[in-house]
DNA sequence: TTGTAAGCGTTATCAG
DNA sequence: CTGATAACGCTTACAA
């Protein structure tokens, strides 16, 4: 008995023995009267009341992991993101944090680096610990998802911007915003329009980019593989590719950047060669960070919701843990974006 | 046995139990035969090589949740920051991930949004979860953190930038920050600098706010309250400070800010005014985010090595975790910052 | 209202 | 080299 109490290193975490031996009760009753459902009934006001102290003199912390094996759910979720330094998926987290918390979920979140080795490692791992569900934004378009292993473990999945995969999924159409953004700026009358691309793998660059086309196409303008130009996402990569643009014969009247991060670049390039953002060339950004509007001038782009896409993806989980009927299928929910014009955008030079 | 197969809701999840039956060989050979370790030995080649190809026929995936349950650790740990939309913190994360998964460890983030209450939360999920290690960023200094609970449970503590608890820490000596950056405008030749700072509750923005102090009483400068604006660390606050401090009687002509977004704000602010930085007024971030050289004029700021701050911290705990000596005493690592100066620092108007 | 005991899926100990 | 079996800490029928 009071063998039990020190073993090991020093003192021994305590267990619902432990809290059952010193109220000198059963560890049933333990159970039940720190469950919260069964607050009331079930088991004597003063019963309850005396495990409660005794639990709380002790220090007890109930082990959810014996609880999540015999229950069969852990109520974690597994959150997969490319990057979470990108803004982007910063606030897809934070609005899927923010749910998953407020229902009663911890969250995991991974990081792949855009490393389709890193994403099957974090799949695999996520099954291993049986998480109740994942959800999974973003990444290489091109590397197919396996998602049967998670229907074997009764794992529901949701996510984020893909098309390939057949369960619920929250997207943005990106392709009409990539289309958007391009005919702000042919409506203006530009009729050589640059692109700062993003990495070709991921699916949602390549939706803008065929907006953009369309929209080139739209305003019978022709598409030039001259002014396409790939960037990592970064303010580097804006910065020399609007360098190039602007160093061109007849060099670009607006450039379409495909985040604000490679336009903020693509404007402190035009800057230091004495080009003026809007009067000789027209920049714009995509997805609307927080600095867009602080930068001069101030950036217009196409502000998309981030928070909004992970709170609707995480309650399209929810609802799938829930069992609602409907969450298993292809469940796609499309999101809104907006064009935002603000100062980087006119008409071109005459 | 057939009878095991199929319950409940179609399929079950295959436990060790059913690639043991299916193999033919006992639960305990499954088990070493998948055990990283006793690879080779203890086993015979052949049995192995069944069993692993059984295990992948049948999609085997073991349960980390009752692995767990009998050794006592889970190899995850809990990461607690404030807010990881903060680029500071999203820095930091990304550090501690990329340690934390190489070492297999798996990592569950918490937000806290800088509310006590949901730090609480979390703190005792995080115990009930019974994660290895937590490491806890930030948040309001004035709530002390309990972490007597965390020894009871064997689950090591590293914190980042506090000084309020007994356990290993990593920390940005940001008083000598806050004096670093003050001192260089002071030598400049500023005589009325005025700072912008953050949150009144966190140790971080206190002691960047001490050093602005110490500095201006190294150079004999007055310590003016009306030169002191608080923000809440985004890029409006900056605009909204700077603008009130530009049409003072006297406005100054040095202005130094607690992060860079605040300072972006400022810098806009500056502009819409027709102020020109750093010819007429000097402005000074912190942090050194990506965008903090992208910004026009380029942003005289402190470098903090976030990643480092990161990685450092996770190897603290790890080392704790590995239970070296040592490790559990208050084991400080102080990282270093730097001036970075830029185009937007100046010597004050004649 | 309370207690007893089975079992969740592993690993480790101890025999064979 | 392999097989029983006892834990790990908890919840939940079922009995009392």
């Amino acid at each position: 008995m009071a063998e039990r109490s020190r073993r090991r290193q020093g003192q021994r975490t305590v267990s619902i023995r432990d809290v059952a031996e010193a109220a000198g009760v059963s560890v049933a009753t333990v159970s039940r009267a720190l469950s919260a459902d069964s607050a009331s009934f079930q088991i004597r006001p003063e019963t309850r009341q005396h495990v409660l102290e005794t639990s709380a003199a002790l220090g007890y912390r109930p082990n959810d992991l014996a609880r999540a094996l015999l229950q069969q759910r852990t109520s974690v979720i597994g959150v997969i993101v490319p990057d979470i330094a990108n803004p982007f998926y910063t606030g897809v987290v934070r609005g899927i944090e923010d749910v998953a918390s407020e229902a009663g979920y911890r969250m995991v979140l991974c990081n792949t680096d855009r490393e389709p080795d890193r994403l099957d490692k974090y799949l695999e791992t996520l099954v291993s610990s049986r998480v109740d569900g994942v959800l999974i934004a973003g990444g290489a378009a091109d590397t197919p998802l396996d998602v049967d292993v998670f229907t074997r473990y009764h794992t529901k999945v949701v996510v984020v911007g893909r098309h390939d995969v057949a369960c619920p999924s929250v997207q943005l159409d990106n392709v009409a915003a990539g289309a958007a953004i391009t005919a702000h700026l042919a409506g203006l009358g530009h009729r050589r329009i640059a692109l700062i691309a993003g990495p070709g793998d991921s699916r949602t660059m390549r939706d803008r980019l065929e907006g953009y086309r369309s929209a080139l196409r739209a305003h019978g303008l022709p598409q030039l593989d001259e002014l396409i130009r790939r960037g990592e996402l970064d303010e580097d990569s804006g910065y020399r590719a609007a360098g190039e643009l602007s160093t061109m014969d007849v060099p670009p009247t607006g450039i379409v950047t495909l985040n604000d991060r490679m336009a903020v670049g693509a404007l402190a390039a035009l800057h230091d060669r004495g080009i003026s953002v809007p009067q000789k060339v027209s920049v714009t950004g995509f997805d609307d960070v927080s600095f867009a509007s602080y930068v001069r001038p101030k950036l217009t782009t196409v502000s998309v919701p981030t928070y909004r896409i992970g709170t609707t993806a995480a309650e399209l989980l929810l609802s799938a843990l829930r069992g609602e009927p409907d969450s298993d299928g292809g469940k796609r929910v499309v999101l809104p974006t907006e064009v935002v014009i603000r100062d980087s955008s006119a008409p071109p030079p005459a």
